[in-house]
DNA sequence: GTCTATAGCCCGATAGAC
DNA sequence: GTCTATCGGGCTATAGAC
């Protein structure tokens, strides 16, 4: 079932991954093409230049982004925010190079840099949802007026627990639990306030988190 | 007063700026000498490789980040308070790139990326001392078991907020306000529980510092 | 100490055969 | 679509005159 993937998909998904791995500037075309077990001619052909490469794995980041701003609380309201947790935390280990190397890149690459604001507030409103409906079931016991503030901090906490935990020294590859650490770090900011009943069960969902990113 | 920089100080002081600013890759030996006012060779006199320049200015660095770290809250613990977080925006804002750029300049430079790890651990520790002291002080109602986490958590914010604000869009040069906008944030995590007289202080010192980084 | 001139390398990108 | 061969350019670094 697993489809062979075109000459071009699968530069795109190398070049996503080792840019991802040592950085859009530190990975010559050359390196890609040897990646790929192809001619560095054949790059050529496909991508008339680096940064139109760049472009093309930056579309499979907005989508994943515009995709996971889309998810709404539903049903249990833990149960959701660990769904909605997975999927941001999928997003920011696949892309990483995107936010990281914007200045290796340069000032083009419009289609990112003009995005990024709109998608963070978004993700401050979304994540603020999420909170809001653990406060409506009486889950979270959190003042309204300070939401928002819970929301932009773990929205930081979030987006930067895996420069943070590199720069800790730890190992930051697949299965390294940097991911697990990142979310339990992101819980101490309003776990004293959460029915223990939902915070084991987030507990929870963050262990399976963990675990599921590993085996990827 | 001032006294004049030699050739091989100014170098190191522009190129602390030029990689804060641009990026350690993306600033060239010939834009660094030409910035400076001196021929290219004359870099390589001084400096025997771009590496060494580098070192060069991570000392600067270390230094800065030790004398930091030295520091202790004495007399008024909210003004103490005040005075650390000035000194540490200001090394997070004059060393930005040290951080941001390790994976540009490689798997060297062991003299900053073998420290790192243990200066941001003491940098927990410190702020938990600061932060113990307004307890002290009858100034902050937190319990003492939980103050590690809000230690933790200041400092990503602190560390981060700069390229936070930066991913947001806003300008990020010196008296774009980027480094109050920070220090509010990370008083987000704790003011509501924080007496309102020493509240209302920590936002002054705030201001503060805003001002000054502006002057500078 | 500072300069000019240039070596040597690697990069992104092109040309053209198959 | 894929390859080999190669170009022009920018980079770090060296050599040697002043």
């Amino acid at each position: 079932m697993t489809k062979p993937l075109s000459t071009k998909a699968r530069i795109v998904e190398q070049a996503r991954r080792l840019f991802n791995e040592h950085g859009y500037g530190a990975i010559t075309t050359a390196a890609l093409a040897a990646e790929c077990g192809i001619a560095e001619g054949n790059l050529w052909y496909h991508f008339k230049t680096k940064r139109s490469l760049l472009d093309a794995v930056g579309e499979g980041f907005a989508q994943a982004v515009e995709q996971r701003l889309a998810m709404r609380p539903e049903g249990d309201p833990v149960a959701a925010y660990g769904r909605m947790l997975e999927r941001m935390m999928d997003e920011f280990r696949a892309f990483r190079f995107v936010y990281r190397d914007q200045q290796a890149y340069g000032e083009h690459a419009e289609h990112i840099r003009g995005n990024v604001p709109r998608w963070l507030e978004q993700t401050f409103d979304q994540i603020e949802i999420y909170l809001a409906a653990l406060v409506d079931a009486d889950l979270l016991d959190w003042p309204r007026e300070r939401l928002r503030d819970l929301a932009v901090n773990a929205t930081i906490v979030l987006r930067y627990g895996l420069d943070h935990y590199r720069e800790l020294g730890e190992p930051v590859g697949a299965g390294s639990g940097t991911v697990r650490r990142t979310l339990l770090r992101h819980l101490t900011l309003f776990e004293h306030r959460l029915d223990p009943r939902a915070g084991a069960q987030l507990h929870d969902a963050i262990e399976r988190i963990g675990t599921e990113a590993l085996a990827a």
